[in-house]
RNA sequence: GCGCUUGUAGCUCAGCCGGAUAGAGCAUCGGCCUUCUAAGCCGAGGGUCGCAGGUUCGAGUCCUGCCAAGCGCGCCA
């Protein structure tokens, strides 16, 4: 509808070109929007505005003219101009009200359009390093990231979803030793636990595990273990030497073969551990990508090598350095470190070329807010490699402060202080976390609290969509109980009998979801698909409170149940989009 | 110190490329259940859109400065 009112526009700005009244060479983008009150009919245009100066009249006369100039078209019942000059469309009532046909027929697929039809969009998200169960923090990178990647299915990509396990590097090597201390402490032997390693009670559960499974195998003397080393924090000395040296101590102790089934041992739990958490909460991948197959397949090397051959490699210090300063980030960095292993970015370089060679037309990497100033090594990098940056997109998700109540509550993963992903589940269930992460702007601080999510009140605005999809379901329930049939044809035959404000508002509404499904999927927000579902609810509410459904009347009653029966639809699939049950009874 | 982000009602937050009288929920106060679920509805109060300039027909929205908060500034990942 906007695009055929903006089109009329196009027409009738030529028509007044064509007679002379309007001189003007402008193609001006999409102006036609949503009228913000209803008083103001359906659609709005501030054309006349705009081009007033141009075209050196006043507003109002040049909307006058453009009115004058507007092809007919039955959908549009009325047109006028108000204010300081906006052209202000009503629509015909009678043809509005289609839409309650079409989400009939449509059913779970209304709201779908087709956008970005032979696109291909890779979606990353989450990737927390696999050193621990997912906490809070990762959970609001899970909700968004996951519903991002609905509104662009439904949008009509090709989506793929993305987990990106770390499984490499120093900090992998940090929990493989924290679990053989923690093996050794299960074996008998007496041994200081390094301020730096990994504390949480998971850690002990996983070597227990592992003694169980492999007996005294990887046991060895205290003295042994602890023999030269550099004393850790505690005993005044450097924390982070004193675990590397342990670390190596792990693995010249047990060797290359029991050095890596220990590792693994911690790797495949750990990851396990987090897809049962993320499938429980309703977030499913394509594809768990291993950052080691990158290093196993020279996947870096010939990255590195891409870039060397383009120049943006140099050496200095020892070290090879990519020149992302001018490609527009603040210095440059380190890609090989002088002791001859790739940094985490080299990977990372890497990673990235790999996903555009895999055919993606876009890539969407939803990061925590702390790493935005990654981002711009990372669009330098691939800028680097001859794609346009325009294709990778970074989506920041500022961590969520948790309360309960008033009370503030602090995490470190380190110290093991912190609340899981999976014990917010409990507390206050999945349709509630889900819909209270995605219910603000991602890129913003949010306040997330425990009890007022977790209360079973009207305080939870989670309840009050919900209760709309069953209270249409229980009048449906009222009708069979009343033994009454209900004739769909009938009321679609009727659907003009709707003349309540109530009923105009919501068909309005209605009509309005797929615009919101496509605005909330290209521009990657999930929140705008919140908030109009709060205010389809409350539409249905208060027509609820206002009219009767089942009434005598046939003919409007079975109209007036087509329309709550696509309320119902629009909320469940709306609800659908964000990974949150919609419940027939509560 | 430099960079990025944010500042809207008592609290938590919306505000769609600059548009009409700045909105919602919660909280507060007052009403509505013999009638389809009161996890609901109706009504009231509540604002210098951080502060000061600027751009223009028009600024919460764009620009500059200042104030405040968060985050980032490793040959860590």
């Amino acid at each position: 509808m906007k695009n055929r009112l903006e089109s009329s526009l196009q027409t009738a700005l030529g028509v007044l070109e064509n007679r002379g009244e309007l001189d003007l060479h402008l193609a001006p983008g999409p102006m036609v929007e949503r009228a913000r009150d209803a008083q103001h009919g359906d659609y709005v245009t501030n054309v006349a505005l705009l081009l007033a100066k141009a075209a050196k009249c006043h507003p109002r006369e040049l909307a006058a003219k453009i009115v004058s100039a507007l092809p007919n078209d039955p959908a549009i019942a009325k047109v006028e101009v108000a204010g300081p000059g906006f052209i202000n469309f009503f629509l015909n009532p009678a043809l509005q009200c289609r839409v309650i046909q079409k989400i009939h027929e449509e059913g779970h697929r209304f709201g779908e359009n087709t956008r970005g039809i032979g696109r291909k969009v890779h979606i990353e998200f989450v990737s927390a390093n696999p050193t621990g169960p997912l906490h809070v923090g990762h959970g609001r990178g899970a909700a968004y990231g996951a519903v991002v990647a609905n509104l662009l299915k439904a949008t009509g990509f090709e989506v793929h979803r993305e987990y990106y396990v770390n499984d490499a590097g120093r900090q992998m090597d940090i929990l493989a030793l924290s679990i053989w201390l923690r093996y050794l402490e299960d074996c008998g032997e007496a041994l200081p636990f390094p301020s730096n390693a990994y504390r949480g009670d998971y850690v002990r559960t996983i070597a227990q595990d592992l003694h169980k499974e492999v007996g005294d195998a990887f046991r060895y003397p205290a003295d042994r273990v602890q023999i030269d080393l550099p004393t850790d924090e505690s005993q005044g000395g450097d924390r982070e030497l004193h675990i590397d040296a342990l670390v190596a101590r792990a693995k010249s102790l047990l060797g290359e073969e029991r050095y890596v089934e220990l590792f693994n041992a911690g790797l495949q739990r750990i990851l396990h551990d987090i897809r049962q958490d993320l499938g429980e909460f309703g977030v499913y991948y394509d594809e768990w990508f291993s950052e080691r197959r990158l290093t196993a397949t020279q996947a870096v090397d010939a990255t590195l090598q891409k870039l060397r051959e383009a120049g943006h490699l140099y050496e200095k210090d020892g070290a090879i350095w990519f020149a992302s300063r001018q490609l527009g980030d603040e210095k440059d960095r380190v890609v090989i470190r002088e002791n001859g292993q790739f940094t985490y970015f080299a990977s990372d370089i890497a990673y990235h070329m790999n996903k555009f060679e895999r055919g993606f037309d876009q890539v969407i990497n939803v990061w925590g807010a702390d790493h935005h100033g990654y981002v711009p090594r990372v669009c330098a990098a691939v800028r680097a490699l001859g794609i346009d940056p325009a294709r990778l997109r970074v989506l920041l998700v500022q961590f969520a402060v948790l309360y309960r109540g008033a009370e503030r509550m602090q995490m470190s993963t380190r110290s093991g202080e912190f609340v899981t992903l999976r014990q917010l589940r409990n507390e206050v269930g999945k349709d509630a976390a889900r819909f209270f992460y995605v219910m603000r702007k991602s890129d913003q601080h949010m306040d997330f609290d425990l009890k007022l999510a977790a209360a079973q009140s009207n305080e939870n605005p989670v309840y009050y969509v919900q209760y709309a999809h069953a209270r249409v379901c229980s009048v449906f329930r009222q009708l069979d109980e009343r033994g009454w049939e209900r004739d769909i044809v009938s009321g679609m035959n009727n659907l003009e009998l709707l003349t309540q404000p109530h009923e105009q508002a919501l068909i309005s509404s209605l009509s309005r979801y797929p615009e919101i499904i496509e605005q909330a999927a290209l521009q990657h927000e999930p929140h705008h698909l919140v908030h109009f579902l709060r205010g389809l609810a409350y539409e249905f509410h208060t027509y609820y409170n206002t009219h009767q459904f089942l009434v005598e009347d046939q003919p409007l009653r079975d109209a007036r149940l087509n329309l709550i029966a696509a309320v119902r639809q629009v909320i469940a699939n709306g609800l659908a989009l964000l990974g949150v049950s919609a419940p027939e009874t509560m």
